[in-house]
DNA sequence: ACTGGTTGGTTCGATATTCGAACCGGGTGC
DNA sequence: GCACCCGGTTCGAATATCGAACCAACCAGT
């Protein structure tokens, strides 16, 4: 995991930043997983299906990277369980963005659902701003880098 | 790659697969890179960093998983470019949401910005049912699949 | 006291993935 | 002819990931 931005390659970009805390094969399944309420070790690794050493690992990454909280809550024997911090609840929304795309383009049926009000939520992003719908038809705006000091695409 | 949700380990869920999709280091890089206008493999190379073997790979895969749509546009030299599918089109809000978490809790600078409407995007999930702001106090519904038949938590 | 089970890990050796760098073949510009 | 671009392959080395076994501490039952 790179510290820094500018020490991944490619783009310079919060995409790249989040994925590299974020973007290996379990790290948001545990954290779906501790949103569901399974915070003990042996819970998450039922949830997630992951190796026993890889939880491990990727429990310890998150912790170091601030999305997940480790709370001993015994000393003898030692034993942990693990919360959201504020920075993996405001990983929330990612998973639903991921789940709505899973829903349509992968799943045979959704198995977990997100409900509020008593009703299935079904979720569009909207703009702060003005109010709209946030659709295909968003301008995607790329500061041009060509100046020198910024170095966006180290070739 | 599974092609069947029931074949990845863990509880069964669209967010599994949809990461088995497209939760691998450059899958989402790529997607951006397309997103933004890097059509081509030079481009994409450029854009996302990923080794040129990795690159191959996942366009093959992304293409074979329906998120790109690769068109050779000159047969002499053999050249194609890739396009998102409406699939692909579908992963945006996944970026938008992964590039808030970034820039929140993990960039310095958000160095790629989304306008619509000539002003900066800020976005919040808003369930289309109620038109509530979705948030953290959303229920997560998991079914309870103890009886038999649903395989839910293979131990 | 002995047995078996649970919990939260660590250790191991085998296998799979990923890496950067070099190469390639067709085509274009000079 | 010669260099260079483009979209890849190929290579061997390095790294990550895997499942299975092991472990220490505790507890509950007998």
């Amino acid at each position: 995991m790179a510290t820094r931005l500018d020490e991944l390659p490619g783009r310079r970009c919060s995409i790249a930043g989040a994925l590299d805390v974020v973007g290996d094969r379990w790290a948001l399944l545990i954290v779906r997983e501790v949103s569901l309420g399974a915070h003990r070790f042996s819970e998450i690794l039922r949830g997630t299906g992951a190796p026993r050493e890889r939880l491990t690992a990727r429990l310890n990454a998150l912790v170091g990277a601030g999305v997940l909280e480790r709370r001993e809550y015994s000393q003898n024997p030692p034993r942990a369980d693990y919360h959201l911090t504020r920075s993996g609840l405001d990983l929330l929304p990612v998973l639903q963005a991921l789940m709505q795309w899973g829903d349509r383009h992968v799943a045979d049926t959704p198995p977990v659902e997100l409900h509020h009000h008593g009703h299935r939520i079904a979720a569009s992003w909207v703009c702060d701003v003005c109010g709209e719908r946030i659709g295909r038809e968003t301008e995607r705006h790329v500061p041009d880098h060509s100046e020198p000091g910024h170095g966006p695409l180290p070739r």
